[in-house]
DNA sequence: AATGAATGAGAGTTCATTCAT
DNA sequence: GATGAATGAACTCTCATTCAT
């Protein structure tokens, strides 16, 4: 493949019938999803889908891929690396908001994980492993309490974003900034070396 | 049959397919699960669930009310109300794992909250308002911060709870009590009112 | 069984399931109808319908039986038998209305005589058999046409009958006697002995 | 396959389904009729029939619609427009017994209106819509008596055509010629003018 | 005799998947 | 490569029938 794409068709076909895909699945859920409703959404024959995916739960695969994928590129940002705890806290919980106003359904779709053939892929999220990754630099930089269990803080740090999120769905009008401070905070609270007093 | 053993029969009946289809629906999903096999498992005949049930939808709400409803329960155990935070949170963290130890599989049931017919119904989790209501206690006896954003702060440690069981569904040789101080200790760094120095 | 009814009971559920039966058979069909609305409907338990019949099948049976039954008395009533040639006619069809307003619904029953499990049975109705007796009669006192085909004109006369049955039930608002009075003319058109000119 | 040639798989195929359901439903009736049966006897697969209809009652529909207009064809053949009476009644219901000849169950099949969806549609049927129109056609040619109340004329005669198919079902070996002669002879003493004597 | 909770075979219907065009 | 008509396995739900009480 070339530098500049040959094959613009098919690329558009895929990302036609990914986009029509995330939309379903995330809004009604993997069983209820029917392949012509997406195939429709998407502009294309159902044949069409087979072409590229092996079926149903292979198409969930490539949804997750791509969502995932967007979410850690986002938190990857070298920019980010360079912050400082726990400063570095606010801008990660920015960008996965900000990701997931693009994805906007990704919380829904993740929980889907356990309909997707390789599941096993996904078992460790990509969001996950980024914040494993940002939490162990901060411990290596002695910005972070050396006593926590980093595996198990990730997953809290984890869940308490999606619970936050989920605050957000309850009540839309919250104003996002806000919420990122409150995260941020906690975060720091829990998380961060005490700093020297005085 | 002694005269305190009211009905026992059905009572029996309606546990043994609550329980099967708790355990189906939490192990396989709500779609995946047929009801055949849940009445195989609760040694029935399928059209006793329908005697009891209006349907599959109706079936899953049964399951999350009496799985929610045993959650909250153990949550407002009036003896866990007189202990003071932050010693609170340990008694609070220990019931959910202890009550998920019984309905093993709560966390990935509230997942299927949508599929219920009257899913309105668990909008609000029995679970987050318990929490709910013992932050507000908390911030009463002025034992928790005051400048905590309530509705946000209990979405937010229901959350970082579930993120915490799916640590240890990951890794099942952690130690509960090890998971549960970790929890407790956040907790306190994050809600507590900061202990006077000195 | 003596002459004074010994089991009042059995007799009156016996009627009230028959009732119900007919009820529901006729007005929503053999297959739709269900045996618990009979048993709801005439006041008693499933059960008790299989006390006296073998199953639903012979229940139409014995729906079938008494409405024929009741059919053939009216048309069987020996003052009816006295009347000559073409003034029986209005008598006759006289008493089949009369007997359809009590048995209201006996047309659409007849149609379902092919799910009652002794079908033969009734594939000569007890109706067809007292038209073709009187006809038969008739024939006999040289007040009917020697030429007809008894079998056939039965038939024939029997359709009739329900042709303008159904032409009352799509328009209530018609004159009953008006409507015997066209069938008993159109009989004795095309069955009477034609009279002696002058 | 030739130019002229249009869809004949599609085409065929619902041939092939409503022939098979015509069968189906008129040997057996409508409910006791199992779609897979139809299936297998048209030699397509079930989903092909939803492809076609919206269920069971729309297939039946279907089957009404196509038997009806087959047999208000026959009747409303210009040539026999033509003929005058009583001469036209032999015409009529010869073309009648044509028709149910090749639609041999039609009488059966009418009624099962009660089960399609859009049994509005047949309430009056196509048959006896046909028969007024003749009967109107001689009245105004003076062929027929004017004193006849035309509606209720229709379907007295449409349920004698029935009843006296009923007999040639009864009795096989009967002669249809002999039945429509039967049928013809008394349509025409009960509803022609009365000829001039001499 | 009467009941109705329990049963499970069986039907309509859906939809992922295939493949001839 | 693209299509969508065709397929049939598999599901939920119904209800005649039974039988313990």
């Amino acid at each position: 493949m070339t530098t500049n794409d040959v094959k613009p068709a098919q690329a558009t076909k895929t990302d036609a019938i990914l986009d029509a895909a995330t939309r379903h699945f995330s809004m009604h859920g993997f069983e209820v999803t029917k392949l012509s409703d997406i195939a429709k959404d998407a502009g294309v024959g159902v044949g069409t889908i087979y072409l590229r995916y092996e079926g149903k739960a292979e198409l969930l695969g490539g949804v997750l891929d791509r969502a995932e994928q967007s979410f850690a590129d986002a938190m990857n940002d070298p920019a980010i690396r360079d912050i400082p705890f726990p400063e570095r806290f606010t801008a990660i919980i920015s960008a996965i908001f900000k990701a997931a106003d693009r994805e906007r359904d990704l919380a829904r779709l993740m929980a889907l994980s356990a309909y997707a053939s390789h599941a096993g892929a996904h078992e460790t999220s990509h969001v996950l492993h980024a914040i494993k990754t940002h939490l162990q630099d901060g411990m290596d930089r002695n910005e972070l309490r050396a006593d926590v269990d980093l595996p198990l803080a990730a997953r809290m740090a984890h869940g308490m974003v999606e619970g936050a999120m989920r605050a957000m769905m309850a009540e839309p009008a919250r104003d996002p900034a806000a919420v990122i401070a409150q995260i941020a905070q906690a975060s720091e609270l829990w998380l961060c070396t005490p700093k020297p007093k005085g």
